[in-house]
DNA sequence: TATGAATGAGGGTTCATTCAT
DNA sequence: TATGAATGAACCCTCATTCAT
C-alpha cells in the first residue's frame, strides 16, 4: 500500500510500537527520543510533529491502549455458579495483567508523577467493576447472603488481581506462581463471604 | 558529638532528609542533586561520596524507611473478635499508607525500572503477612471455618489496603473516602469468608 | 491570467507578502518557512523553488522594495526657498522611515551579517543624495555661500533622518516626538550653514 | 594565580571574549554556544551557569562595554576654536566607531529584535550629547549666532558620525574614505550654521 | 574531609530543505 | 508543477559526576 517516504500512518504506528517497547523495557525517563526514532526507523522530528513530543507520545500510547481495553466487551460465556465465575474471572485477570505488565509498568510509573495520566488510568477500574458486578447479579438464583455486597466483591477481585497479578510479580519480582496461588486463595475467601453457607 | 564542618553523620542525615522530601514532592527524576545539596546545606559531591550517587541515595532512603517499617512491632492491642481485628487492621493500613503516599510514589515509581529496588520493597509484604496471620491465629477459639485460610486472609488484606489505600487515591487520584469505604466493605466480605456462619 | 492551482506569479506574490509581514513582525530568524507558507496558503517547498530558500526570499523582498523606492520620483512640488525645501524633505523622510520601520529593521538586521544585502541597501542612499542635491541647485538664485557644499548637505540630511527617524525611535525605542524635533533643529543648523547670512 | 580547573573569573572572561569575537564576525544567531565554548576552551554548560544562556551572554557583553563607554570621560584637551573642536570630535568619533564596528554590529543587530537591548543602547547617546554640548558652551566667547542650538549640534554630530562612521562603511560596505570625507564636510556645514558669519 | 567549579555527554526539540507522490 | 511528509543536522540547555583546591 504505502511505502518508505510518505507513509504517515505507518510511521505513526512504528513510533508507537517502538516507544511502547522501549518505555516498558527501560522506563519512560530512561528512554530517549533518539532510540525510539532509531527503532522505528524514522526521523526523531516526527515524534514531535505527530505527538507533540515525548510526553505526548506516552499519553497517546496509554490512551490508545485503554480505549481499546475499555471498549472490550466482557465477552466470556456464563458459568454455572458464582464460584466458578469468580475463579474464571481471576484467572483471566492474572493472565491478562501479566501479558500487559510491560505497558502497565510504564503507565503506572509515569502516572505517579503525571496526575493527568493517573486520572486517565483510573477511569477503567470502576467501569469494569460495574460491569463485573452486573454479571454477578445474574447468579441471584444462588443462595446469596441477603446483603451480599456484589459491588465490593467486584472491586475487591480487581484489587486482588492487580496486586497479585501485576504489582507483586512484575514490580516486586516475587515468584509468579506463588502470587497467583495466593490470588486464587484470596478469591475463594471472597466467594465464601458472599455466599450463604451450604448447610 | 561532632559539629559544624566535619559532621559526617549530620550531613548524611541532612542529605537523606532533603532527598526524601524532594523525591516525594517532585519525583526522583525531576529532582536534581544540586537541589538536594542546597536543601541539605552541604556540597553536591557528598551525595556521591556517601551514597555513591543519586540512585544510591534513593536506595538508602527506601532501605532505611522499610527497615524501620519492618522492625515496627505489631503494637496494637488485641481485639475481642477477629472481625474487629480485621477492621482495625484495615483502618490502620489505610491511614498509614496515606501518610506515606509520597514516599511510596517515589519508591514504586523507581522500582518499576530498578529491579533491585523492587525486590527490596517486596520483602516487607510477605513478612507482615506472616505476622498478621500469626495474630489471627490467636482468635482460633472463634468459630473459624475448618479450613480457614488465615494466610491468604492476611495477604488479601494487605493487597486490598495497598490498592484502595494507596494506588487508587494517590496514583489514580480517586476520591479517598470512596476508596476507603470500598476497602472496608471488601474487608467485611473476607471476614465472612473466613468465619463459620453464625447459625 | 492563470488561476487556482497553477498560478506561479500569484504564489510568488503571496509568499513575498506573507514573508514581508512576518519578517517585519517577528524578525528574520524567528520566522519559520512553515509559517510563511501557511500564511501564503501554499507549500513550503515553493519558497525553495522560487527563491532558493529563506535567505533568497529575504533578498528578493528587499530588492523589490528598494527598487520601487529608487524608482519613485522625487515627486514633490518645488518650494519657494531652500529652507522650506529642506524642512519639507526632512518631514517627508521622517514620516517615510517611520512607516517603513519594520521592514527596515529586518533589512538592516540581516544586512549586518549578510554583506551582499548590505551593499544592496547601500545603493539607494547615494543615488537619492544625488537627486536631492540636484534639486537644491535649483535654488542657486538664492544667496548661497560661495562654496556651499550641496552634496554634503544632501548626504547629511539623509543621515540625520536615518538616525533620528529610524534608529533612535525604532531601534533604541526613544520617544519619537523628541527625536523628530531634534531632527528638525539639526536640519535648521544645516540650512544656515549653507546659506549666506541675511545681512 | 589561578589555573585550569578552578578559575571562575578566567573562564568568564574567556567566554565573553570568545563570544564577542564570534557574535561580531558571524552575528548572534549564526553563532552557536558550542563554538563559543570551544573557542573559550571551556565547557558549554558554563555559558548557562554564568550568564543564564546565550541571550544572557550577549546582554552581559553589551552591558559591560557600554558601562565602560559611558564612564569614559570626554578626556580630550580643549581646542582654540569651536570649529577645531568639532573637527576633532568628528575625527575621534569616526575612528572610535570604526574600531568598535564589530561589537556595534552585534549590538544593533540584536537590538533590532530585542527591545530591552535597544533601550540599553539608547541610553548612551543622549548622555554623550549632553556632555558634548556642555563642552561647546565653553566657546561662548566665540561669535555664536545668538540663538545657536548647541544641543542640536551635539546630537547632529553624533548622528552624522554614526551614519558615516559606522552604518555606511561597516553595514552598507561603502568606501570608508569617502564616507569619512562626507562626514567632515557635513560637520563643516554644521560649524557654519552655528557660528555667526565672519564679516 | 569537604567543597563547588568545571565537565561533557546527552537530553528534547526545531526547522530549512529534500523528494516521492 | 505543486505538495507536504519526512529528513537529520544542529540547536540550546541540563545535570550527574569528577577532581583541584
Amino acid at each position: 500500500m504505502s511505502s518508505g517516504r510518505r507513509d504517515r500512518a505507518g510511521k505513526k504506528k512504528a513510533l508507537i510500537s517502538a516507544a511502547t517497547n522501549l518505555f516498558a523495557r527501560r522506563g519512560y525517563e530512561a528512554t530517549t527520543t533518539r532510540e525510539i526514532a532509531a527503532q522505528a526507523r524514522c526521523a526523531e522530528g516526527l515524534i514531535h510533529r505527530y505527538f507533540g513530543g515525548k510526553a505526548g507520545l506516552l499519553l497517546n500510547i496509554v490512551n490508545l491502549h485503554f480505549a481499546r481495553e475499555g471498549a472490550r466487551q466482557n465477552e466470556s460465556r456464563a458459568c454455572t455458579s458464582l464460584e466458578e465465575e469468580i475463579g474464571h474471572l481471576m484467572d483471566r485477570q492474572l493472565e491478562q495483567l501479566w501479558k500487559e505488565r510491560e505497558l502497565l509498568r510504564v503507565a503506572f510509573s509515569s502516572a505517579m508523577v503525571q496526575p493527568r495520566l493517573g486520572r486517565l488510568l483510573g477511569k477503567t477500574g470502576p467501569q469494569r467493576a460495574q460491569m463485573i458486578a452486573q454479571r454477578f447479579r445474574r447468579y441471584s438464583q444462588c443462595r446469596f447472603a441477603n446483603d451480599a455486597d456484589l459491588e465490593a466483591l467486584a472491586h475487591a477481585l480487581l484489587a486482588l488481581s492487580f496486586t497479585f497479578g501485576f504489582v507483586r510479580p512484575a514490580i516486586l519480582r516475587q515468584d509468579r506462581e506463588q502470587t497467583s496461588k495466593l490470588a486464587r486463595r484470596a478469591a475463594n475467601l471472597l466467594s465464601r463471604g458472599v455466599l450463604t453457607p451450604q448447610l
